[in-house]
DNA sequence: CCGTTGACACGAG
DNA sequence: TCTCGTGCCAACG
């Protein structure tokens, strides 16, 4: 049973996915610099790896699943899509769920990880640098 | 209770 | 370009 305070942060994380457009990326870190902790991309990961999967014979058992907070949408400061264990069977899904709704993904040559190309699919309103490529 | 892990990011070499 | 080290902190065993 999360803290009250860890479980604000879980729905703020939520939320902040969920204002992704469509078609769009962004990165861990950019999250957490929205909700104002500029060092936490980590539990933003975190965060989504517990997003519980939606299930439609308990459609209101959570009220963010992966249903409704898109979170194929978060990829890394670099673009990629981390093989996060389990044969890179995670990523793969996201890769797909990416161009489901028209990102183009790269996939990995070999070891390397799938990547998106942020300075088309990047959405960072405000700041954010962009400083990893030209852009 | 405590050490380890990890869907990250960034600065030094 | 690369590794490597460090900060971060909830979850897990």
């Amino acid at each position: 049973m999360p803290s009250d305070e860890a479980a604000e942060w879980y729905t703020s994380v939520y939320d902040a996915v969920q204002q992704i457009p469509y078609g769009k990326c962004t990165s861990y870190g950019h999250i957490a610099i929205l909700l104002g902790y500029p060092k936490r991309a980590r539990q933003v990961g975190v965060c989504l790896k517990y997003l519980p999967s939606f299930d439609e014979s308990q459609p209101n058992d959570h009220e963010y699943h992966s249903g409704n907070v898109p979170w194929q949408r978060v990829v890394n400061a670099k673009g990629g899509i981390s093989p996060r264990g389990e044969s890179g069977l995670g990523a793969r899904r996201q890769a797909d769920r990416l161009r489901a709704e028209g990102v183009e993904v790269d996939e990995g040559r070999g070891t390397e990880e799938a990547m998106v190309d942020l300075s088309r699919y990047g959405w960072f309103p405000d700041e954010l640098p962009m400083d990893y490529m030209g852009g």
